[in-house]
RNA sequence: GUGGCCUUAGCUCAAUCGGCAGAGCAUCGGAUUGUGGCUCCGAAGGUUACGGGUUCGAGACCCGUAGGCCACCCCA
């Protein structure tokens, strides 16, 4: 218990009893952006400061209270660089697809990672200094369809971990011909009733007026009477948004229009959109969110590129699992424990192991010269489904042909069979449920 | 950055008025010349978060610090 030796404040250790539920999430997250034909692309954990300063925007809480700075070795010319742990995926994606002339490439880019973000809140239920995310973008892509497919995607992912009760909140903020005239709208409005304004709000007014909307302490009257972005977009936004709209209905996809919806980030334009979690108690409900951020390949330097892009907390997801009470999540492949009386070697035991490894089998090998009962004993409390207790030495070498016990560990049966017929006769079984563990 | 609650064994918690730091669970071993999770016996496990103060004596009272949980802002 002692603090000096203790996880950094906002980080966890991930137990083995959760290894079951992340490797899960993560199969499916990878599966999904096979499936929908995207590549893999994984950068560093670290960027210059100035990446996210310019990309993200100087008045983003990310970049303004949340950077996680690091600095090179003492006494290095490095020492005082200036870098930070990523808060968000899409900078550094945008800064490698510049770096490596990704632009070359034929057609739309279409990228996926997942990995840690990093942002120095203040630490709280589903919310973390480090956290996971899993994240697609697509670069090079103006039309709308690929924002309903990316709204799509994020919604598959939730329905295909399980999870219910998922909504998507849906807004444009425009673009760089539109955005003007809204952000003049809202300095007329929110500036004819500063006294109703937080400090912080009247301080985004100045700097970020969208931002305004944000502040979850606006009043609900000041907030529903306030210009919305959807009555002040230009032509094309207005066709680009009505398209994406008409795409997810064909589709099926439910989505409520958020006029308040217009994300932490600078970079975004046209479609924004996140998706909540009804039910949960406490405030974290927001379980991923993205949009188009057609500006953004242009501001760190490249030629004008649209793109769109959808970030999935991991993390988040799976407390909303555990919220609902699911635990489908954590089943594992049924384990196989392998055994030997007091007379078999421990090299027949490592090669029976090996073989059926082979075979494809999850084979925990028992190396102690324990009494036969007290292995059993053993093999069933840590959760294995099945025994295989191999014959003393006497028996001759270990091999295919060799007779083991195969014990049954739920049904308390068990046979005698060839190791070569081990692994038909497993098959197909299910781990046994973990034995509950108060406490743990 | 702000606020509330909290901190005793791996986990959940006791410890009367300030008087020998304990239990249950979990772990390991034994009872068991060889097939079970039960039962019984035993072992191991502690800087009572850390630092200071009051006191003959502090897990308890006081001060400070750190950490945890929760909430605000914002977000995943």
């Amino acid at each position: 218990m002692t603090d000096r030796l203790a996880a950094p404040r906002g980080t966890r250790d991930l137990l083995p009893d959760e290894g079951p539920a992340w490797s899960r999430l993560e199969r499916i997250a990878a599966g999904l952006s096979e499936r929908y034909a995207f590549e893999r692309i994984d950068t560093p954990l670290f960027e210059p400061v100035e990446l996210f300063a310019r990309g993200l925007g100087e008045s983003s809480d990310a970049v303004e209270k949340e950077m996680f700075r690091v600095s090179g070795a003492r006494g290095s010319d490095e020492e005082r660089a200036e870098w930070a742990l990523r808060p968000e995926p899409t900078a550094g994606i945008v800064r490698a697809y510049l770096e490596h002339g990704l632009q070359v490439r034929p057609g739309p880019l279409r990228l996926w990672m997942i990995g840690p973000m990093f942002r120095y809140d203040r630490p709280q239920a589903g919310r973390y200094r480090q956290f996971s995310q899993w994240d697609v973008e697509v670069i090079g892509d103006p039309g709308p369809m690929v924002d309903a497919e990316v709204i799509e995607l994020a919604g598959r992912f939730y329905a295909e971990v399980g999870l219910r009760n998922v909504v998507a909140h849906l807004n444009s903020i425009g673009d760089a011909a539109c955005r003007p005239g809204y952000r003049a709208a809202l300095v007329g409005y929110f500036g004819a009733r500063l006294e109703h304004l937080t400090d912080d709000s009247r301080r985004r007014l100045a700097v970020n007026p969208l931002r305004v909307l944000d502040d979850k302490l606006l009043e609900p009257e000041l907030a529903a009477g306030a210009p919305r972005a959807v009555d002040h977009l230009c032509d094309r936004c207005r066709a680009h948004f009505r398209a994406v709209c008409e795409l997810l209905d064909r589709q099926g996809i439910a989505y409520a229009i958020d006029h308040r919806l217009v994300r932490g980030l600078d970079y975004y334009t046209r479609t924004t959109f996140e998706f909540f979690v009804a039910g949960r108690e406490g405030q974290q409900q927001a379980l991923g969110g993205g949009g188009r951020y057609d500006g953004l390949v242009e501001l760190l330097g490249g030629s004008p590129t649209p793109a769109i892009g959808v970030g999935i907390g991991l993390d988040r997801t799976l407390l909303a699992l555990a919220d609902q009470g699911d635990t489908s999540l954590t089943t594992r492949s049924a384990l196989l424990a392998l055994l030997g009386r007091e007379g078999t070697s421990l090299g027949a035991r490592l090669a029976a192991a090996s073989w059926l490894r082979d075979a494809g089998l999850a084979v925990r090998a028992d190396g102690s010269e324990r009494r036969l009962g007290r292995q059993i004993d053993s093999a069933a409390r840590i959760g294995a489904r099945w025994a295989v207790i191999l014959p003393d030495d006497s028996a001759g070498e270990v091999g295919e042909r060799t007779v083991v016990v195969l014990r049954d560990l739920v049904a308390g049966e068990q046979q005698e069979l060839r190791l070569a017929d081990v692994p038909a006769a497993v098959s197909g079984t299910a781990q046994q449920p973990p034995r509950a563990v108060p406490g743990v």
